[in-house]
DNA sequence: AATCATATCTGTCCTAGACAAAGTTGGATA
DNA sequence: TATCCAACTTTGTCTAGGACAGATATGATT
């Protein structure tokens, strides 16, 4: 039994948006407590996590609504068909392994795999397996915590090994305040770099304004961003809309992350939604000549 | 001029509270657009932080709005005063360097010091330098983050380091909330690993429920809470009592942040109010045969 | 098949009021 | 003098229902 604020964060659907499909749609439809005010249970909020996925998956609320629970299911399922969880290694890194033998593991493959292989091949399922199993309540909250926590580390120690060159575009890579979804971003990053390009994490939430400022004292070429689930659509347009007028106009923009279609269009901007676009994108945009 | 939303998110206050703000102490005093929607100026953004920041030090908004602009700004100053910048080697580290140098100076240090110095002479003056430049505008707030994450990357490889022994002591570090406060953390987290126990440190706040099980399934003998300033003592008081009715009464807490004062006393809790402390906390309660 | 105008849908903002939880104060008790 | 409790004040989060711009869908016309 939740709150509306609480739910909102949970989901990554506004408070008004959330009141707004109740009055509209008659879902969500919680419960009151003593003092009026919404109580959520626990199946409506699984419920509206699908409705979320099927929203960022490109169907309208009136359309998602139309259906019932047993439909939303099915046709979500048939959008996104592909079991992680066969991946026996995986599972057993996802649910059992100690710390340290995490880190081991993880460590490991990065060495036999290069960086790159790496992303694809292990740091990508495991973030969605982490994703799929909090989901599904198959793995907890604290187990999920401790192993991307792992792999962050290990993702930015990676990062930082190369030296800084001169001559080399430099890139910075962050999140906007409210965004706690990092590792994409991170994983963006080193794929990046191993295209020859200099690439500055920060780890922390930056306020919207700050971001010209730094890029110019950093003078790099680009500013990549990432937006999860948790914008909306809109919200990012708009995040990035005011960017573009506050950057100077050569520095590239990257964008990525759910909350981010590839309908935005504006100077100098990229869309990337799928971490393997990043090869091409570099050749293309970031050729040493440029 | 931005609305109400993105205020929202640059400052870290909810929407609600901001209009309420407005009602009641007639501040922020926003414009309004064609749509009458509110349009928030720079100045003002920028006035709000200075509130946000102390309100984060304990101070309440009433009596924050009922002081004006000028006093508002010298009283946050007495409040975290103490001349750090006289150290001109930090004060270039804070406002200067590249990324990359910082990195180098950082490590350096730590390497020719030793952990524990680096942290007494290093780390804890660092964080205060930055907390007060930007209070009186030289540091802007990417730089402070800028800098603070090279800082918490270099303590986090430093707590790698040690490899697991079977026969140690473990110690839970875990965040609540907040942001400087993990620094706080992760810098006595590389004290009692000097203290030779074997830390492990958890990035991202977790649900109080999640704690002992965690627990249970590391097999610590201790956890370590931080508690930041806009948690109320109250609250950090029902959590701990929360925790230790939880937890297994052998495994030993601690805590430490702005928000607990020495006066809360229960079994197997150890209040940690300064960082030097540690050392001696250590030896009473974490020696070998225990 | 493509373009454009109109209609519907959607999310974000508005006002103004209510109230519990947290903080403060001051007097009574140990 | 220190601690505790009750009364009072402050604070943030919630409520309802309305408005409207911008995005999306629909249908008519070229």
């Amino acid at each position: 039994m939740i709150k509306i604020q609480q739910l909102s964060q949970e989901v990554g659907i506004g408070v008004d948006t959330l009141r707004i499909w109740e009055r509209r749609y008659g879902f969500p439809n919680p419960e009151r407590n003593s003092r009026g005010h919404r109580s959520y249970p626990e199946p409506q909020v699984e419920e509206l996590r699908i409705v979320k996925k099927m929203q960022n998956l490109g169907l309208q609320p009136s359309k998602i609504f139309a259906l019932s629970g047993a439909e939303r299911r099915e046709l979500l399922e048939q959008k996104q068909s592909s079991n992680l969880f066969e991946n026996s290694a995986l599972l057993r890194l996802v649910s059992e392994l100690e710390p340290f033998e995490i880190d081991r593991e993880l460590r490991h493959s990065l060495e036999a795999m290069g960086p790159q292989e790496f992303v694809y091949q292990l740091g990508l399922p495991l973030i969605h397996a982490l994703d799929q199993g909090w989901t599904n309540g198959t793995i907890s909250i604290a187990r999920e915590h401790l192993v991307s926590d792992r792999l962050e580390l290990l993702l930015k120690e990676q990062l930082r090994i190369a030296l800084p060159q001169t001559d080399r575009n430099r890139l910075l890579c962050l999140t906007l305040s409210g965004e706690r979804h990092k590792l994409g971003l991170l994983m963006s990053a080193v794929l990046f770099q191993c295209e020859g390009l200099e690439c500055l994490f920060l780890n922390e939430e930056l306020p919207l304004s700050e971001v010209p400022l730094l890029a110019g004292q950093l003078g790099v070429s680009g500013v990549a961003l990432s937006f999860s689930a948790h914008y909306s659509g809109r919200q990012a347009k708009n995040n990035l809309a005011t960017l573009r007028n506050s950057l100077d106009p050569n520095i590239k923009l990257i964008a990525g992350g759910h909350a981010v279609q590839q309908k935005i269009t504006m100077p100098n901007l990229f869309i990337c939604s799928e971490l393997r676009e990043i090869s091409t994108l570099c050749r293309k945009h970031f050729s040493d000549h440029n």
